[in-house]
DNA sequence: AACCAGTCCAACCGCAAAGAC
DNA sequence: CGTCTTTGCGGTTGGACTGGT
């Protein structure tokens, strides 16, 4: 038994919205607010599937966004936030203000791809397109960054379930040198990451030296999980009103400076 | 003027996560 | 706790547009 389809497609338009079908999503959704998407277009007496109505409202008619080109400083946010975030053009575009994901997505893919090859940069990995150790040395990377990540989100999603966005950040396993910082050296980051300690056979212990104070953190309050019964480093509480101003909301450590100063 | 190649971007698709039951 | 539904995300596509010949 698979999955049912996500709308009527018999009955359903598809391709460009006309300016009618604009018309009667804008005054159901500011009459009624975004409420339950299936059931909108019915409501809304829109023949279209509820993800489109979905789509058109958030890529294109939100009254909130913010149209025209990308200042030169948003071209280098966005490099920014690709460096440290990859390919999630939803967290990059929840840094911008006014840009949808989808905007960012084609922003990313049709002028900054271009710019940075230009650059020299290979805009996959953000280093040096003749770096001689980013084929071979990538893959494990790769590996190694999606487990880790994935580690990152889980350790997040069970313990601070509004700051999702803030936290799931790419790190690297890299004994020599921290990469994030590598990236994006004007971030005032660095992020190394100790050899595995003995004790410790599970967990990669992240130690992260703040702008000011080289303090090593154990993974859970680089995460901003300080209250956690997973904290070995017993920092907690001296984390808060640290560096760089970084301000922290109840109980969440601004980790890497992405909640505020840094990233906008 | 006609053709073609390249570019841009709105919209679609499939999948996975989250939520409801 | 498992199953089903809904939502959201990222990759991809296709058509409109533009510039060159």
């Amino acid at each position: 038994m698979g999955r049912s389809p996500c709308c009527e497609k018999a009955h359903t338009n598809k391709g460009a919205w006309t300016k009618e079908e604009d018309d009667r999503l804008i005054a159901y959704i500011r009459a009624h607010g975004e409420g339950c998407w299936r059931s909108l277009p019915k409501a809304a007496g829109l023949l279209r599937c509820g993800k489109s109505c979905r789509l058109r409202w958030i890529n294109y008619l939100r009254p909130d966004l913010k149209r025209g080109n990308f200042t030169e400083e948003e071209d280098e946010l966005i490099i920014k936030l690709h460096s440290l975030l990859g390919n999630k053009w939803s967290l990059i575009a929840g840094r911008l203000p006014g840009r949808t994901d989808n905007e960012i997505k084609n922003y990313w893919n049709t002028h900054i791809r271009r710019k940075l090859l230009n650059r020299g940069i290979d805009p996959s990995t953000h280093r040096p397109l003749n770096d001689s150790t980013n084929s071979a040395q990538n893959n494990q990377e790769a590996t190694t960054t999606i487990s880790f990540a994935s580690h990152v989100k889980q350790e997040t999603d069970t313990n601070n379930n509004d700051n999702k966005a803030n936290v799931f950040v790419e790190l690297h396993r890299d004994s020599k040198r921290g990469v994030a910082r590598e990236r994006c050296p004007d971030l005032n980051l660095e992020l190394t990451i100790s050899p595995p300690h003995q004790n410790q056979e599970t967990e990669d212990q992240v130690i992260l030296k703040t702008g000011g104070g080289g303090r090593s953190l154990c993974f859970a309050c680089s995460l901003g999980l300080q209250n956690s019964k997973d904290c070995s480093c017993g920092i907690v509480g001296t984390i808060n009103g640290g560096t760089s101003g970084s301000g922290s909301s109840a109980g969440g450590y601004d980790f890497l400076g992405l909640k505020s100063s840094v990233l906008v």
